[in-house]
RNA sequence: CGGAGUGUGGCGCAGCCUGGUAGCGCACUUGCAUGGGGUGCAAGGGGUCGUAGGUUCAAAUCCUAUCACUCCGACCA
């Protein structure tokens, strides 16, 4: 992408509105724009970091034997009647009616559409286990929306739905996912960590907050220092193979990780982590509280009913953006960890009217462009000065930097965002190079 | 919802107390110079002062209503 024509609105200086660092980056770096108290537009440079989170959740949903499907923003309240929850919700549903007056809303989540849809198609235990997952919009009227896309009230989350014929199977649905999401946030260059969480209103005795470790989060997180150099990808463990899978994680649950409300200082280890964190990511199983208020059911080998035992399991993608931005950046802006960010290599023209800097510049452009490498190149007019900033404010993992000084010696810049080191390199090694580090 | 604030060009702000026909910095346009970490000089363009009423010869400024947004708190992926 040629920033020149671009749809790049950074900003000097810091919005009044922004408290938080991610949420002041995300507007300085020309990512969002608020339309409304917690409702957001995405930028070209913003959904090109949004839509990689999503791949990266989605990918990792495919390979535990998940199903995607896609269900409506909008839901009628029928279903929400039948299982209760359209009285007990309150406010934070946004309804709506529609012009034959029928009782709508934007949903804010989904167990009630799913179990419906599962109910009328599975009929046999020989259909379970199943899982499906969407990732969709949801609308959420928080009393007040804060801290950008990280508490907005419409975000973008990737909620799955398991079913099964027994405890047991629920059970390894549930670690399942729980591999699932320690893969999916280290795919995202982000350390989460499982803490055992509150089962709220919802019920049920298995839950866990995924919360990312960042000095600027939003809530104080108690965690075992063993965790930093435990495997949080399970690696080699097949999603199917139950024994490993369990063990796995009975090693990761044994150990202490607490937010501040389940803290229990007489039960953590000594040598504790005491530090911020925001919760990206929370997997509960709940039994047959839907099941049996939507009446699912399934016949087993006896040919009896039974009701199945559900779980659910959401993911904010939205605010993982926010997130990652937290545990990723410094005073002069963002350092996206390479898996997301919105363009791998940034190309600064330090002298756009000398003919031979500009040339040296399209040509390694292109050619990156070539090897598959998301490539943006600041051929605007702006001074140096001002392609440094911007290039370090929007958090571009590499930078390569042409001018006519370097040209003369056969050199450019190569420098690594992520921890400001440079070195000259040459012109026709830098390919060589960003295809083996960048890609 | 309780408390506290803010709405003036794209962004950040001054002006309001003490009414007199709107200003500063950044950004933008043009020219010249400049070109290795937010460049200098010069000339320009752009504003229903959130909205609606009212007071007044005259309202960004005073009064009333209303809308939006922000921050603190309870609540949350």
């Amino acid at each position: 992408m040629r920033l020149s024509q671009y749809y790049l609105p950074t900003l000097k200086e810091d919005p009044k509105e922004a408290e938080i660092a991610s949420h002041r980056l995300m507007l300085r770096a020309g990512m969002i724009k608020q339309t409304s108290s917690g409702i957001y537009v995405w930028l070209p440079l913003g959904l090109r970091v949004l839509k990689k989170i999503e791949e990266i959740v989605r990918k990792e949903q495919n390979a535990s034997g998940a199903h995607e499907i896609l269900m409506p923003t909008i839901q009628s309240a029928d279903l929400w009647k039948e299982s209760g929850r359209y009285d007990a919700y309150g406010k934070e549903m946004l309804r709506i009616s529609d012009r034959a007056d029928r009782e709508m809303l934007y949903g804010p989540t989904n167990e009630e559409m799913i179990t419906d849809i599962f109910r009328s198609h599975i009929k046999s235990y020989k259909s379970l286990p199943q899982n499906l997952y969407h990732i969709q919009w949801k609308f959420r009227d928080e009393i007040r929306p804060r801290f950008g896309v990280m508490r907005g009230r419409e975000f973008l989350m990737k909620d799955n739905y398991s079913f099964d014929l027994t405890k047991a199977d629920a059970v390894h649905s549930y670690q399942k996912m729980y591999l699932a999401y320690l893969r999916t946030f280290a795919a995202m260059g982000i350390q989460a960590i499982p803490m055992k969480a509150d089962t709220g209103p919802i019920g049920g005795d298995m839950s866990h907050e995924f919360i990312v470790l960042a000095e600027t989060g939003e809530s104080d997180v108690f965690v075992d220092k063993a965790w930093m150099d435990a495997d949080l990808t399970g690696d080699g463990i097949d999603y199917n193979n139950r024994a490993k899978l369990d063990n796995f994680y009975q090693a990761l649950t044994s150990m202490y990780a607490a937010t501040d409300e389940k803290h229990d200082p007489d039960n953590a280890p000594d040598n504790l982590i005491h530090t911020r964190g925001i919760e990206v990511g929370h997997i509960f199983n709940f039994g047959t509280k839907y099941s049996e208020a939507m009446n699912a059911k399934v016949q087993d080998q006896n040919g009896d009913m039974v009701t199945v035992e559900m779980g659910s399991y959401g993911i904010g993608v939205s605010r993982l953006v926010g997130a990652i931005i937290e545990a990723n950046h410094d005073d002069d802006g963002i350092k996206w960890p390479e898996a997301v960010a919105p363009f791998s290599v940034g190309i600064i023209n330090l002298k756009p009217s000398d003919r031979d800097c500009t040339e040296a510049c399209n040509d390694l452009y292109t050619k990156l462009e070539k090897a598959g490498l998301e490539v943006l190149l600041d051929d605007t007019e702006d001074r140096g000065g001002t392609k440094f900033a911007n290039m370090d404010l929007i958090g571009i993992p590499w930078q390569v930097v042409i001018g006519p000084k370097g040209l003369e010696q056969g050199t450019v810049e190569l420098k690594k965002r992520a921890t400001g080191e440079k070195k000259e390199v040459t012109l026709d090694s830098i390919l060589e190079m960003l295809s083996g580090e960048a890609k």
